[in-house]
RNA sequence: GGAGAGAUGUCCGAGUGGUUUAUGGAGCUGGUCUUGAAAACCAGUGACCCGAAAGGGCCGGGGGUUCGAAUCCCUCUCUCUCCGCCA
């Protein structure tokens, strides 16, 4: 949620700042500043009547102590407080207007975000590890996976439906691998806290971090036996452990605070019919390992740096090639203001497909969640940035892992650092 | 699922219809004292919203009763205790 106070005090700024994302925006922006000052307008007259409505109050006891009848004021008190409640009900209409606006325009791309239509137009900031030459005819992880009997996508389309998977035998230990080496490179190396989340989260918190109100086609709902039971399955466990501090005032020396976070993730992928049907790439439910802080505003942004290292550290430990990317303001996420793709070499692609989004969110999320801290300098509770990343996507990087380390005979060579979670086992097949 | 209790400012906690519309602590800031620190004492500081300020509004969310609600009623959410069920 963009700040109403600065957008008033920085008109022309905001619809510059905006219009980088989408022009259209402008407009959204004239509708806050309208329902702005009609609120506070409101508020003004609201208020007003309070005060008098108080001061009466306080004059009665005394009418009464005095021996007086206080009936004539009672009249006049009446008439108050019905055009009071008028007013309240005009302010609470405003603010739920306002407020509506405000939870449906996305943050502002910073000043450094490249100006861009698509995903074509990011900027390559830096490649790792050399992209694998076959002596042979490679083949695409979902053909490896079928023959290594490790992935079974059929069966999951019979219990489940499409986009799922059965991983079974040799596939199922590695996911399970992959899962523990990234939670301990993360936990052991980086200095993150290992959280486990829940993955049904109530409708504040998929506010808090940006997926609602805009964007509920994208969600799973889960409904129970009472009426009023309403969860969300989780996109990412950046929505419960980013919510675990909302309506929290923390202590500037917590600052930063890093969390990892093992999930599983849903997604209906609503607007990728068609798009990447076989393999792992883009399921409804997949694994990831997710990295959360909280951090001084003051430094949020040297935090997205390392936050984005932690993450290539994985993939460097891993011996996967991959490139960052700067994310232009045409792919930039909903709720971010500078995000870094890592993107990891894809041979079935013949090109880097992401495995992992590190974004600096600033305030918008902080704001929206009600995430705070106690400034040092001025004593007063102020917004925290809140960052979050990949570290990494699990299923993409045993796509990743079958794919670059295939071997001409069919079997796949198991990266040393996974081996001690796989009983030193060095292949699969 | 049944029965009961509760939600107050950064934290703890008082307040059960008005005449101070938030008592008192802790914390924090400054001062006195001290070689320094602690303790003690003195003063200041209270979330958030509108406002340049003065000031006003604001006691989990929403609704109601009343001239007037933190206080009474309804409702929602959450927390705790006991019982039941359950991995």
């Amino acid at each position: 949620m963009l700040d109403i106070k600065w957008i008033r005090e920085n008109p022309a700024l905001a619809k510059e700042r905006i219009a980088k994302r989408n022009p259209a925006y402008v407009e959204e922006i004239d509708k806050m500043l309208q329902l702005d000052s009609k609120r506070r307008e409101l508020l003004y007259q609201a208020e007003a009547i309070k005060a008098r409505q108080n001061e009466a109050s306080k004059r009665i006891p005394a009418l009464k102590k005095a021996g007086e009848d206080p009936a004539p004021l009672f009249a006049e008190m009446k008439e108050l407080a019905a055009k009071g409640k008028e007013l309240d009900a005009g302010v609470k209409e405003t603010e739920a207007a306002l407020r509506a606006v405000l939870l449906s325009v996305p943050n502002f791309p910073a000043d450094e975000v490249p100006l861009g239509a698509d995903s074509d137009e990011n900027v390559e900031q830096r490649r790792w590890g050399e992209v694998p030459s076959f002596a042979f005819d490679p083949k695409p992880h979902w053909e490896l996976g079928e023959q290594l009997g490790i992935l079974d996508p059929v069966t999951a389309a019979k219990v489940s439906g499409a986009r799922f998977h059965f991983y079974k035998g040799m596939g199922a230990a590695l996911e399970r691998a992959i899962i523990s080496y990234f939670l301990d490179v993360h936990v052991m190396e980086n200095g993150y806290t290992e959280v486990m989340p829940p993955y049904m989260v109530s409708r504040t918190s998929m506010t808090g971090t940006g997926q609602l109100p805009k964007f509920e086609e994208d969600a799973y709902k889960v409904t129970g036996k009472a009426e009023t039971d309403e969860y969300f399955l989780i996109p990412t466990a950046e929505v419960p452990v980013t919510n675990m501090h909302r309506d929290e005032i923390l202590k500037a020396e917590q600052l930063p605070i890093r969390y990892c976070a093992y999930s599983a993730c849903f997604r209906a992928e609503a607007g990728s019919a068609g798009r990447d049907t076989r393999g792992l790439i883009r399921q409804h439910q997949f694994n990831k390992v997710e990295l959360v802080k909280f951090a001084h505003p003051k430094h949020s942004f040297e935090e997205l740096e390392t936050l984005t290292q932690n993450a290539e550290k994985v993939l460097q430990g891993l011996g996967l090639p991959y490139r960052v990317v700067l994310l232009c303001t045409g792919d930039l996420g909903f709720s971010s203001t500078k995000t870094y793709d890592i993107e990891v070499w894809m041979p079935s692609y013949n090109r880097y497909v992401e495995i992992s989004s590190c974004s600096n969110f600033v305030d918008f999320q902080a704001r929206r969640a009600n995430i705070r801290f106690r400034d040092e300098e001025t004593g007063k509770p102020a917004f925290v940035h809140t960052l979050n990343g990949s570290g990494v996507a699990v299923g993409r990087t045993v796509a990743a892992i079958l794919e670059n380390f295939q071997n001409a005979d069919g079997t796949v060579t198991i990266p040393e650092v996974l081996r001690p979670y796989l009983h030193e086992r060095d292949k699969i097949g």
